[in-house]
DNA sequence: CACAATCGAGAGCACTGCTCTTGCTTTGGG
DNA sequence: CCCAAAGCAAGAGCAGTGCTCTCGATTGTG
């Protein structure tokens, strides 16, 4: 079903993918502000209207390459995770955010893309989800990971009455072993995460931070702990 | 120095407030991505090269948007301090970060325009970085009124050995008399606030936190906790 | 009063996203 | 095998953008 498929259909696939990869370039240049259809066109040696059978419009390739911004994340992620796969609960969720760190160092326009203020007008479609959901998952498993094993998961505060509800709502829906109250400091810790990397990434730590690998690595520890990692 | 300067200086500053007003009016409405200085110039009668003679460029026009951005949010942080001046820190913290959340909500696409990306190739003049402190300031004051009022801070994890030398830098350039491990717990966690803000305001907490004003009040709380506020 | 600084208007340049029409090439069914 | 249908690149064109430059008119000052 992938291959087979006629000359065309190749042709069109490796189009596709030779636009995508000049606009990542462009986009890792400039900023997507800057990315340009028509620039992204010639410097692929065609006219800006013939690109237009691929992506129906801009904000369609900024779709595609959110998503691949996404996925390359999450298999970054991914990959750190895997080579600690075997050790502590705490050790694995500072490799992630570790890894997460070193990715928007390295792709700071793609993680502008995904993680920063969203473009006007757009929003992104539904296929976005899967992919942007892969580093979160990530962190789901290590503390449920936590939560089954040895010495289970660290006491955390109780959630305020008027959270009740809401936190079990949201351990219902991503992890119905933990405790309510672990998993709302679940997804907190999750938005804490990508705060810190922004404000390294964004500039805001200029002249504030200075050591930031160890600074960072000092906050998701202390991050850990507060999702009752020990 | 301010009035009686003619008539000309007179209206050069009521023109470029009026230019300010109405791109704020237009960033308000559709993000800075499709602020034009044409659209502005229309609205305000003139020509788009007559604006060039009050901002040099559209960056400028957004440096000073910017500005007035921090302005705005380190406004409203500081009037909703001074309602609770009298209370316990913790408090005082929580209030401040709800602060802050309620200005993102009302003011999406400043605060986009602030802690979102960065424009490209646009980097911040030196003159929007008071603005930008002013509610970093803010936390680092409670904190300090916490750790001399009674009952002090509580105890936190001592940094790693890796930290010491950058938390006690930190320490020294914020606050002198606050232990280094709390300094270090408090930059990280004014980072990780505007990570919660920026997730709820960009649509990652959409159908995963429903919510949003309990689930923020708690995180803050911790947040709090976090750096030694009991 | 006269001179210089300041300002608005207009034309123009190089660019953008996007649409539409015109032909050429590939493809698959009769 | 052949031919209509579909896919495709190219070009012209539209409306919009940031920005520059020049040209009068207005204004404040020596």
């Amino acid at each position: 079903m992938s291959t087979a498929q006629g000359a065309r259909a190749r042709a069109r696939i490796e189009v596709t993918a030779a636009i995508k990869d000049e606009a990542r370039r462009q986009l890792a240049a400039e900023g997507a502000a800057k990315l340009s259809l028509r620039a992204v066109a010639r410097e692929l040696g065609m006219v800006s209207s013939a690109l237009y059978r691929y992506f129906p419009s801009r904000d369609d390739l900024l779709t595609a390459l959110i998503i691949d911004a996404y996925d390359s994340l999450g298999e970054s992620a991914e990959r750190a995770h895997e080579a600690v796969a075997q050790t502590a609960p705490q050790e694995r969720w500072v490799a992630v955010c570790e890894a997460v760190r070193r990715w928007a160092l390295g792709h700071p326009h793609e993680y502008a893309l995904i993680y920063g203020s969203p473009v006007p007008g757009y929003t992104a479609p539904q296929t976005t989800v899967p992919p942007a959901a892969r580093v979160g998952l990530l962190l789901i498993g290590i503390v449920r990971d936590a939560h089954g094993g040895p010495g289970g998961l660290a006491e955390l505060p109780a959630v305020p009455e008027d959270l009740h509800a809401e936190a079990d709502r949201i351990a219902a829906d991503l992890a119905p072993d933990l405790p309510a109250s672990a998993a709302a400091a679940l997804v907190a810790a999750w938005a804490q995460l990508f705060g810190l990397v922004g404000f390294e990434l964004f500039g805001q730590f200029n002249r504030v931070v200075e050591e930031r690998e160890p600074f960072f690595r000092h906050a998701v520890r202390q991050l850990g702990r507060g999702v009752g990692l020990r």
